[in-house]
DNA sequence: TTGAAAAACGACATTAGTGTCGTTTATAAT
DNA sequence: ATTATAAACGACACTAATGTCGTTTTTCAA
């Protein structure tokens, strides 16, 4: 179906390996997936799939990467709201994802987290320890700049607060694979979580009408 | 070595095996631990292994039962020392544990709760759900014990601030497990929690001399 | 002692996946 | 049309684990 094809065959090929790929990691995380599992939801053959990934653990990855491009900017500067706003809005973002958890990533990420672990130094690896940092240092900046413009008051250092807010999200999700949305009461705990960054944070109130 | 045995016996061998099963779990996390691990760390043959367990989810489950039987009576009722003091006190040794993660079960948990979660109706899913409960049961018994004796005033819900308690440290050893405990700074992690659990419970302050 | 019971052994059949590679087939340039 | 190229195919050899089961060994009771 396509010798000697353009750079934009292949890339589109890949791309639709990898839809195919995020398929089946959302229904049978990342564990239990075999690169057969791909080939059948792809309807490719053998070949064909080896001639883009080396393995799952690379299928994962490139799928990783490509999904964080998505999410990357929603800690860019924004005039149009507060920093709180911006901050609660991510959160139940966040939350969202969580409560329909069958059809996210989560789970799989979890587990591709986890079986990194006993790797030795290793492109995965690295990769998800520089993803960590980017996010901790998209929240801390986003924390400095809010207090900066004196929308936010912190009462702890921003780096500690940021660490503690991605540890606790994680934290749920994890819960809430084995539990689900309802035994973990996801929303009682994201309450708690904002009243505790709220008294972290001291957020000027927003007045309805600044007479 | 032993037929025709003892109760006794029998279940000295049994301790024996879990004992190793813990060692490699430890070592390997449970996605990559087989029975043959288990087999060559206790130096018994596949027969002697499978007449004890069906298969490594059963060895898993048993020794998650035999490690909470330990860990359970953490929240007893104490009248040695304060509410406070005894939250703090569970919360330094999960600190402690979560340092020194490659010494502990952590892994080999996070790794079988997901596992698990594919799972339909199921012993070890009966299990984990059970013990998520009872884990949030005991603190919110803590947490109104406290509370009755006026040395808390809770801001939140018992419980949510109990699963809240849960997630978070559940989050963070997730994390700890990718990136060491440097990198997810435990301590500092551990600080907020404390800083907002502070904020959620109000413990009475304990003056050095009640004068 | 001795022999019945069962604990422990370990070879084996089975299952399930991986990554490779020789072959087939579609495409685009000539 | 023809042909060089490489994409796609899928059989295959290999690896690693599982759970079973006939055999061997050990112990305890008679």
């Amino acid at each position: 179906m396509a010798p000697r094809v353009s750079e934009d065959y292949k890339n589109r090929k890949r791309l639709e390996l990898l839809r195919a790929a995020k398929q089946v990691f959302m229904k049978k995380g990342y564990t239990r997936t075999t690169m057969q599992d791909i080939m059948d939801e792809a309807g490719v053959s053998r070949g064909a799939l080896y001639a883009y990934f080396d393995n799952i653990e690379h299928v994962y990855r490139e799928l990783l990467r490509h999904e964080d491009e998505q999410e990357l900017h929603f800690f860019d500067p924004d005039d149009t709201s507060t920093a709180w706003q911006q901050l609660t809005s991510w959160i139940q973002k966040q939350k969202k994802e969580i409560e329909a958890i069958e059809r996210s990533l989560l789970l799989a990420n979890s587990e591709f987290f986890l079986s990194i672990h006993s790797q030795p130094e290793n492109e995965s690896r690295r990769y998800l320890t520089d993803r960590y940092q980017r996010m901790a240092e998209a929240i801390v900046d986003f924390v400095q700049t809010g207090t900066a413009r004196m929308e936010l008051q912190p009462r702890l250092p921003a780096e500690s607060i940021a660490l503690y807010l991605i540890s606790f999200i994680d934290g749920l999700m994890l819960d809430t694979f084995q539990l689900g949305p309802e035994k973990t009461r996801v929303s009682a705990q994201i309450d708690v979580l904002l009243f505790s960054l709220k008294e972290m944070l001291c957020p000027v109130e927003e007045t309805a009408s600044p007479s």
